[in-house]
DNA sequence: TCGCGGAGTGCAAACGTTTGCAGAAAACTA
DNA sequence: TAGTTTTCTGCAAACGTTTGCACTCCGCGA
């Protein structure tokens, strides 16, 4: 029924192929035909057929994107700003969620796979091996995990992690909790290894928890381990679940920064809101999406990029964090200036 | 370089229509090809081209999903559903974000239309007109508009914004403000609507706020003039909004309740979360999105179904509504109840 | 006058599937 | 046994594009 090349070859009196040169090439086309061809595909409601394009091209124009779970506010910056990049470049952006299901995940690259030109791989909980064999069905880039051999864009989130410990040390913290993230998560090892780290070079014992579900009522779930577990501060896989925890702690009456200071990653725009705000690791979400999108598009058809890109991040110190027992340093534990989240051009690279 | 139809057909040693059926439709060939094509399929790591299906059935199996803005938490609830109905009978779901932008929204559905087997468009702001301009393209259901001769879901905020201002009413708040939605919102329009006679009957003024946006930074920004309209409650666009407020009201010394009370509509997850608790309207989002596959769906070749369907809404009473300085009636200000938010079954047929 | 090159166009073969039709073989039925 | 149906498979034409090749004109310089 929608008018195709052919209508609109009849109607102006030339070939097809030379209505098909009206749109991907336009100049080898005379421009007098043109605007003919042009008006008669206007009038007639012609839009080229993607998929037919894409059967010869080999190029659909369009990317996939997969998170663990859009309705975690972590990904929506991330997501937008890949589809502006995207968009920009007259590409696509298919989203699409896995409920934190590995299985789910393999099933939706693969069915990706074919209309797609690559897929961004938001945090992914499969394993590495099965990443990397998905990798050679279709491009992928990677995000939230490294991994050798593959492009991908990680927050540095070690980093984040220490200075968040540094910070609550600082405060006379010595006896903290990380509340751990869910099992397959790089960022949730990479967090706990660095944490681990920076607590023994400031003499704070930390307590891990976890895996658990990276969410509010995740966070909740833990409060009354953390109160038996006897800390004054906390570190939380992401502001979800910090956020969720100081509410599970306040039904068991505990207050924060009064009692226990809390301690997120992420930044959400919600951390801003809760009260008392949220003292967070900010990470540069907006500019992994860009990145994310500038890494799959960029080797042309030379495939196979495998650059590593890490995005730094700060520590924004908020209301849920206050003093604690021990002896209260005067080190600085303020933010350390990072990438701009605004700026794509400044990547640094790894 | 991935395989083919042919590859496989050739390695078996039978025709591509065979190869076509054994994936198309089994029941048509011999078991025991069968089982010898899915292995070499199998072997060779084959798997249908969508695309090239799609050219000669006429159907992608995909489904494109166009929210306004996906950071809103508004719409992964309904996302998800959509996703897992859809996933049910084979489709996928595309989701793109216009950034609450008509044109960037006319053109998603343009391009998505070849690309997908029909669209959902979610809480549209573009004009009725060109909506059905578009559905002549591509079939469309309609999310959160009403409109005529088009499949659309909708949640009855009408019933909604009664109930809330019956129970503001009912709480003693004589003046009322209403803070809008963005232009172009059909729900807005009916919010407002459906509040101003609820108003009239309670014998309370209703001091309408807007448009504007349907963000925090929105609520946030009309705090001034809330308090300068001198009002005693506040029904907001959304519960976004509604937190924004509350969070703009406190930066300017009034407390909610005692000063002011905020209703909100959704019920996002965050609701339950910031403090106070928000009292808000609760809508059925994700039998919203089931509903709107399901009806995508339904009408396999006979297009146009044009049902219409309307899910309950419900107030839930927390923490951010509390007596105002009119007198206290005892009718009662509770709940409806209404379609289970889990029950896909029962769509209340308009 | 001839030859040359470039601009514009048409032709037809692809791309990877599905599917109506027809033929062959096998399995029934009478 | 012969006829009839069923089951399975192959053939070839689509689907809507892109693109290398070849052809025709036309203008230009020698």
């Amino acid at each position: 029924m929608p008018a195709t090349i052919r209508d609109v070859a009849r109607e102006s009196g030339v070939h097809i192929s030379t209505v098909s040169r009206t749109f991907s090439a336009p100049h080898l086309v005379n421009p007098e035909t043109r605007s003919r061809v042009l008006a008669c595909a206007e009038h007639l409601g012609y839009r080229p057929n993607r998929a037919a394009r894409a059967l010869i091209t080999g190029r659909t124009h369009n990317i996939g994107l997969i998170v663990a779970d859009i309705a975690n506010p972590f990904f929506p910056p991330l997501i937008k700003a890949a589809e502006s990049q995207a968009r920009q470049r007259d590409y696509h952006i298919f989203v699409t969620d896995t409920n934190e299901d590995a299985s789910v995940e393999e099933g939706l690259v693969r069915a990706l796979a074919k209309q797609v030109d690559g897929v961004l791989l938001c945090s992914p909980r499969m394993s590495n091996s099965l990443i990397e064999q998905l990798s050679r069905e279709v491009p992928l880039v990677v995000v939230n995990r490294q991994l050798t051999g593959l492009p991908t864009v990680v927050m540095d989130v070690a980093q984040g992690a220490r200075l968040a410990i540094d910070h609550l040390s600082g405060l006379g913290h010595r006896q903290i909790a990380l509340v751990a993230g869910p099992r397959g998560s790089w960022t949730s090892r990479e967090i706990r290894r660095s944490a681990m780290s920076a607590a023994r070079a400031n003499d704070a014992e930390l307590a891990v928890i976890g895996p658990n579900q990276p969410t509010e009522d995740g966070g909740m779930a833990v409060a009354e381990q953390i109160v038996r577990a006897g800390v004054t501060a906390v570190l939380a896989y992401n502001d979800l679940m910090a956020i969720g925890l100081i509410e599970g702690l306040s039904t068991l009456g505990r207050s924060v920064p009064e009692d226990i200071s809390v301690v997120g990653i992420d930044d959400i725009a919600l951390s801003r809101l809760t009260r008392p705000k949220l003292t967070t690791v900010a990470t540069p979400t907006a500019a992994a999406g860009r990145a994310a999108v500038d890494m799959l598009l960029a080797h042309g058809d030379d495939r196979r990029t495998t650059a590593q890109i890490t995005l730094q991040t700060e520590l924004v110190i908020r209301d849920s964090t206050g003093p604690g027992p021990g002896p209260h340093s005067h080190a600085d534990p303020g933010g350390v200036v990072a990438t701009a989240p605004g700026e794509v051009a400044s990547y640094a690279k790894e």
